[in-house]
DNA sequence: CACCCGATTATCT
DNA sequence: GATAATCGGGTGT
């Protein structure tokens, strides 16, 4: 189980998006750990208009153009905190992936406790719903994920890539031709009975 | 389960 | 002043 590292970030948006699916996302806050598996994502690069960095720079989507591998929040419809990862080719000036779901794993309880305890079945599985699951907010801008801190990606498990579906983005109705999304069904995933992903510490 | 709609505010024009 | 990469509650099938 190991974290991914800065080159795992450095390579096109919609490849590190796919590539995603699997991984193991690990928050570290107040003494425990809130970790799920990543089955949803959506890529958004720079040379699209669907992308918040797409008409340039900005207060908000400053982090987009910022190092790879680090987190770009932004918030949404007066409510929502959205976490994306940077991740880009060398040669595109920003691009980032939105977290749209994840499989909770671990520190269930307190996600729970979190969102108000709704069905365990609905529990992180919109990009909203992650943020206030794992206690993410614009305090976690910019933070590096391949360094073993208070937000970082693990290495996860393997996913039957014909399982991972492509469609369109959620939500937007630019570039409705780019099937930049990624989703894999919970069931369609094997989380072995006595894995690695229980990621432990000092408690 | 599918669709519809109102809430709520940081950010940009 | 308008907009938004969403959510949850409501209604109807």
């Amino acid at each position: 189980m190991n974290i991914l590292p800065l080159s795992f970030y450095e390579r096109d948006t919609v490849e590190v998006a796919h590539d995603l699916i699997g991984k193991l996302l690990v928050r570290h806050v107040d003494g425990h750990y809130l970790t799920g598996i990543i089955n949803e994502t959506e890529a958004y690069r720079a040379d699209d208009p669907a992308c918040h960095a797409f008409k340039g720079k900005t207060e908000r989507n400053a982090a987009l153009f910022g190092p790879v591998g680090h987190a770009y929040v932004y918030f949404i419809y007066g409510n929502h905190f959205c976490l994306n990862i940077v991740a880009r080719e060398l040669s595109m000036i920003s691009g980032g992936v939105l977290i749209r779901s994840i499989i909770p794993c671990q520190g269930i309880d307190t996600m729970l406790r979190n969102r108000n305890y709704p069905p365990t079945k609905i529990l992180t599985n919109g990009p909203g719903k992650i943020t206030q699951a794992v206690s993410i907010t614009k305090k976690q801008q910019g933070v590096d994920v391949t360094k073993q801190g208070e937000l970082y990606i693990l290495s996860g498990v393997t996913v039957n890539p014909n399982a991972i579906h492509k469609t369109p983005r959620i939500g937007i109705t630019a570039a409705h031709d780019r099937f930049w999304r990624f989703v894999v069904s919970p069931e369609d995933i094997q989380i072995p009975a006595f894995s690695n992903l229980f990621v432990h510490g000092h408690e």
